[in-house]
DNA sequence: TTCATACTTGGCAATTTAGCCAAGTGACCA
DNA sequence: TGGTCACTTGGCTAAATTGCCAAGTATGAA
């Protein structure tokens, strides 16, 4: 028996509008995940959603160098996840997206699967 | 004046349990959203949340070498979101998470937003 | 106007990632 | 037993990413 090949041909159930179209929306939702798949901006995010701070407070947190702190706020800021704001001489990041919280809610559900079957897999040895 | 430095010294209100702990929590998260952060891997999940495809109808959907999304379904499989099952000579790839829905919803507030600020800035200009 | 603080930007080296080709494994057919 | 199909794995190169240091800009204080 082999696989039903109606991946074509397709009674629009399921994703995909055009091809071209398709591809260009997975590739933007690409760069908002690249943007967060990092352990420091994901620590940066998770403390603005708490409340905005500034470059130095950001970079006490990470311990890193500022000019490396400067750069991963960057790519938050053109991921269009956080913005900015200089007030007097510091530069205070915000979150933009309220829906974050979702967003991790759903990855430690992930988490939390992927230790379980962990441990099932140990079990069953 | 100076911005408030009391981000250690904090009475436990926002993130952060120990250092040690918080640094791998975001590891861990980390891990997961990079392996989504592709836009290959990321159709394949959109397409997989319809159900169960085999090897050889991805390869179709990404027009690459079967070698390629061999390796980026190992990636999602690594990162517990998707799982294998082989039946006769086929592979049949499967979601683990049903909460990838809500996680995309998030992604496209983000490109909303991000889409109506650039307006706004053009506009302002 | 001079100096310090708070960043940002450019440039570099080390590491990781993404694609292909080639070779290997396992299931089914003749 | 030999061949084909459906994958997976190893190895390679090109490109992207992450860190640091050094240099530049802007704001406020002396």
């Amino acid at each position: 028996m082999k696989p039903s090949p109606k991946t074509r041909g397709r009674t629009d159930a399921g994703p995909t509008p055009t091809p071209a179209a398709a591809r260009a929306r997975y590739a933007a939702r690409a760069t908002v995940l690249k943007a967060l798949a990092h352990p420091v901006r994901l620590m940066f995010v998770d403390h603005l959603a708490a409340g905005e701070r500034c470059v130095c407070e950001l970079r006490n947190l990470a311990g890193l160098d500022l000019s490396t702190v400067s750069k991963h706020l960057t790519v938050l800021k053109n991921a269009g996840l956080i913005q900015d704001e200089k007030r007097g001489q510091w530069v205070y990041y915000r979150l933009c997206c309220p829906c974050l919280g979702n967003f991790f809610t759903c990855i430690e559900n992930i988490l939390k699967r992927q230790a379980t079957t962990k441990l099932k897999g140990l079990a069953s040895k």
